[in-house]
DNA sequence: AAAAAAACATGACAAAAATCATATTTAAGA
DNA sequence: TCTTAAATATGATTTTTGTCATGTTTTTTT
């Protein structure tokens, strides 16, 4: 349903939308630690987000990695999405190609309406709303 | 939340329990293909869910996998844990060890509930009910 | 008792996912 | 313009998962 890496890139895009802006921009060793991730895993993940402009970076020294405005209002299954593709989120419980509403699989109605709740929550929270939820002390940011 | 080998499993088990009893077995040659899945692979994977009680068998001629009365009362979810272990299904969305409702990560408002509820039909659904829905043509097992 | 046909046990192999390493490019500051 | 410190690109390595193959044990039939 979701990859590690998947993963970890929600807990690193997360950590950007508390701590960093387009004033502040954050290393990837200073990532790293926080979100207990691998750095040079993470370093990968990142570039790819950046590459798709989910979220933003700039080299050299004094570079870093950051959300701008536009970055911070994205759902969060955008993350989802650019890691994973729409597959694996999408996919029946027992991956049957061919499960649907019409010819459902044995545990599509048990399964089904609650994906489709996740996947609608998932593409109505912004990125925004969990760091604002993080910021109050209503969730919590790993470790 | 479910590995390949568990879909495989369910779907296996599934079969059975529309098609075998403990007067009809069936050869691992004879489920393999109808479900779509290598041969050798459900083979192992049967055996295992034999060696847990979960489904029977007997060996020799005339031998071949079957549920009994018991076997076929079971929730679904036990096929699950027989193969998986318990950790995928009940891990948090983040897989993050120490989320829960007290310290909760940042999508466990949005993934928790349904996965409670998840879990809660597969524990409450027998695989006799989903045999049931099957044979009278609200469900169809794979292809 | 021997033969045949099934599950069972074990481990080898392959593919995918996760992790790590190295070299290159870019931007700022001296 | 040179040095430094950052992201970026590429690919190698390791681990996990999925797949396959081979031989052994068990049960029935002849």
């Amino acid at each position: 349903m979701l990859s590690n890496s998947a993963k970890y890139a929600l807990k690193a895009v997360l950590y950007l939308a508390v701590y960093s802006s387009e004033q502040k921009k954050i290393m990837i060793k200073d990532i790293a630690k926080p979100i207990n991730v691998p750095q040079a895993y993470i370093a990968k993940l990142l570039q790819e987000l950046s590459k798709k402009e989910i979220i933003s970076s700039t080299r050299g020294i004094t570079g870093g990695f950051y959300l701008t405005e536009l970055n911070i209002k994205q759902p969060v299954m955008n993350v989802i999405f650019a890691i994973d593709g729409s597959y694996k989120m999408n996919s029946c419980l027992l991956s049957l190609e061919n499960c649907n509403e019409h010819v459902p699989c044995p545990l599509h109605h048990i399964a089904y309406p609650m994906r489709a709740q996740l996947i609608k929550s998932l593409n109505s929270k912004s990125i925004e709303e969990l760091a604002e939820e993080i910021k109050s002390g209503i969730t919590f940011l790993p470790l």
